[in-house]
DNA sequence: ATTTTTGATTGCAAAGTGCAACTAAAGCCG
DNA sequence: CGGCTTTAGTTGCACTTTGCAATCAAAAAT
């Protein structure tokens, strides 16, 4: 008796794109990894010092499901064995319209939101 | 000792505007509401009946934050008193364009995934 | 008066989240 | 070499949220 709850790889709950996209980014962490790989970020430190402050093992399985889902690739840094190097696929880059538009709502709508440095690329 | 989750008119994690909006709708319904709200809908009844299929209880959660961030109006029907009728407070509407946004998105991104009839407004 | 409709609430189990502690591999440094 | 540090995680546990099924209460319909 299997229940479908969201995640990487699970049934969809409908056709429609609005509820698809959230089944897949719908959470609270993945789209602000997906915004700090926009703005360059690479690492998995890099990610744990956004100001947001997610936990280790979070950041760990969004990483993994954005993996999974082919957003982002994950490549060991050939000069430092223990680094890891994050980034955006093509497919992963696409989102940077989806996060813009989400950044654009919010910049408008509420209050005391502003921009981290560099987000305005 | 006080736990930070998620949820209605708790703290922000950052005045990042995506973090920000992430944090009132970003969860799995929110946005599939506004998007019936959008499509007209204005029942309880109307939301329980879309296809992805919600649970009343989430539903009337989803419902009540959506009413205590003022993107959502709940008035009782004067010709039936059984009936409530939800919509869109001005500030709720301004979430079209993220709705839009992500629809477009997922329309763009995603195989398979359609609009619902009377979505293309 | 009984049944049906509408908009919920309640109880419970399962899944997800957050924190702190810990680990393991690789690099650094004397 | 040997111990310390850095990097990228994993693990355990408590708490929260989600989902399902059952139930409920008020109003309307019959």
């Amino acid at each position: 008796m299997r229940r479908r709850y969201r995640g990487t790889g699970r049934q969809r709950r409908s056709n429609c794109p609005i509820a698809c996209t959230l089944d897949l980014v719908g959470d609270r962490w993945s789209l602000l990894i997906v915004r700090d790989l926009l703005l360059g970020k690479t690492r998995f430190d890099e990610f744990l010092a956004s100001e947001e402050g997610i936990a280790t093992n979070i950041l760990s399985s969004r990483l993994k499901g954005l993996e999974n889902l082919g957003f982002v690739v994950r490549k060991g840094d050939d000069r430092d064995g223990r680094r890891v190097q994050y980034s955006l696929t093509r497919s992963g880059k696409s989102l940077g319209k989806l996060v813009r538009g989400i950044a654009d709502w919010g910049l408008r709508n509420l209050p005391q939101t502003t921009l981290a440095p560099g987000g305005g690329k």
